[in-house]
DNA sequence: TCTGGGGTCCTAGGACCC
DNA sequence: TCTGGGGTCCTAGGACCC
């Protein structure tokens, strides 16, 4: 029985490059003091612990843990703390990627500090020696440090990544490596660490006894695609080294959707402060698609209280609204969104979210005007473009409408950022010449 | 007091049609 | 008027990723 279509059977060389403790890493970059004193970085809100640094790993702070919970911690062990700077993330990120860019063609950019590179094609006479170089040069170019796996599949490399971490070894690879050594790894292997297992699946593979990844890769295939779906399938063929999970290799692949939404710095109840974070994200979202030449036809916009609240019932309720044609005009946009919200809204709760979704992207660039549009949709495109502009040159929301309101009392936390701003002369490092 | 944000893909189930 | 099977398309919600 097939349920997977195999392309090619010749084995690749694929190594996943990884960004060790990315986002400390970038702050440590700007401020090499803080070598010296385990790091944190926090997500949006100062809500959770989202980067950590080897020794605040060591200390017992862990992935994804609210902050409030680990201030002890944090004070016995002069932890520093940082809110998330994602501009400079972004731009280091950049540098990162296109030092690997030179090395493959074939590059798939993952996520800000992961990248997939297949190396089947080049002429590489120690796959070991190389992916050490590699790793050097990325060090000594960019100044961040990096884990590479190789292995023959997607799946595999990640493992070989995590052993690569585990092991401090910097690099592991699992090419030109016997079956057993492969699966000697694969039994230290948690399932539930296995890239495309996430919590569910876990519960599930722990259920029917399959503790490891050897035990995944020894599943019956009927029993994996009856029980989950094709990724499951997948994951577990990748396992045993059989390549099917493709390449994305589109460098200026434009995304498909585009949300914006942010938990409020303190719960909020009245429609107005609502409105008024509502339209601030509408209004970036607006300014996203615009930079990547899209339009959108349909929004969703929510509301929602906090899941962790015990003071109230949980309440989360979204609209979705068809726009009559596809637009990138945020005063368009806004309307529809101030529509939306008016339908969903029930006073008497203390809300902790809101946030807009633009559904279903297209290019511009594509679209064929309509007989029946709005006949003033060229000034509409000359005062977006004027807004952009003075938005990009004087700094974020200098030019919004009223609707964001002046009182801002809906903001997020945001109280230890380092500021760092790589386009600013200010952070640029000084040089003593003795 | 304080628990992130932004994506992609898959599936089940409903609506509709022949 | 009632009944059945099978196909397509759409959508909401869930699972997963970093």
């Amino acid at each position: 029985m097939s349920y997977i279509k195999l392309r090619n059977t010749k084995k690749k060389i694929i190594a996943l490059v990884d960004c060790n403790s990315f986002y400390v890493s970038c702050e440590r970059l700007f401020n090499p003091i803080l070598n010296r004193f385990p790091v944190v970085v926090l997500s949006n809100n100062d809500g959770c612990v989202i980067s950590r640094s080897k020794e605040a790993k060591e200390i017992g702070i862990r992935m994804g843990e609210p902050y409030f919970k680990v201030k002890e911690l944090v004070k016995k062990y002069n932890v520093k703390v940082f809110s998330s700077n994602y501009a400079l993330y972004g731009d280091i990120s950049r540098r990162v990627m296109s030092t690997l860019k030179r090395f493959s063609p074939n590059i798939e950019f993952y996520s800000i500090d992961e990248a997939f590179l297949d190396l089947t094609d080049l002429a590489i006479e120690d796959i070991n020696q190389y992916i050490r170089e590699l790793r050097k040069i990325i060090l000594k170019w960019t100044g961040i440090p990096v884990s590479i796996g190789v292995a023959s599949t997607k799946t595999l490399s990640k493992v070989a990544n995590h052993v690569a971490k585990k092991k401090l070894l910097g690099t592991q690879h699992f090419i030109g490596e016997n079956e057993e050594y492969i699966d000697c790894a694969l039994k230290k292997f948690p399932v539930g660490d296995v890239w495309g297992v996430g919590r569910q699946l876990n519960k599930l593979y722990q259920k029917n006894n399959i503790k490891n990844a050897f035990d995944l890769k020894n599943c019956d295939n009927t029993w994996v695609r009856k029980n989950t779906n094709v990724f499951g399938l997948k994951t577990v063929m990748e396992l045993r080294g059989i390549s099917c999970i493709d390449f994305d290799l589109e460098e200026d692949r434009k995304r498909k959707n585009c949300c914006v939404s942010r938990s409020f710095g303190k719960k909020v109840k009245e429609f107005e402060t609502l409105k008024e974070a509502l339209i601030s994200h509408c209004l970036n979202a607006a300014e996203k698609i615009r930079l990547d030449r899209q339009i959108v036809k349909s929004i969703v916009v929510f509301i929602k209280t906090s899941p962790f609240d015990k003071s109230q019932k949980y309440f989360s309720r979204s609209k979705t609204i068809d726009l009559p044609f596809a637009t990138d005009n945020s005063l368009e946009l806004s309307k529809a969104c101030l529509n939306a919200l008016e339908k969903i809204f029930v006073p008497g709760y203390k809300y902790q979210k809101t946030g807009v979704i633009f559904c279903g992207l297209s290019d511009k660039n594509n679209y064929k005007t309509n007989l029946f549009e709005n006949k003033n949709i060229m000034h509409a495109n000359s005062l977006m473009k004027a807004i952009d502009k003075t938005n990009f040159r004087f700094g974020r929301n200098v030019i919004t409408t009223a609707d964001t309101g002046f009182r801002n009392n809906w903001k997020m936390r945001r109280n230890h950022s380092s500021r760092i701003d790589t386009s600013s002369f200010e952070f640029l490092p000084t040089i003593k010449a003795i």
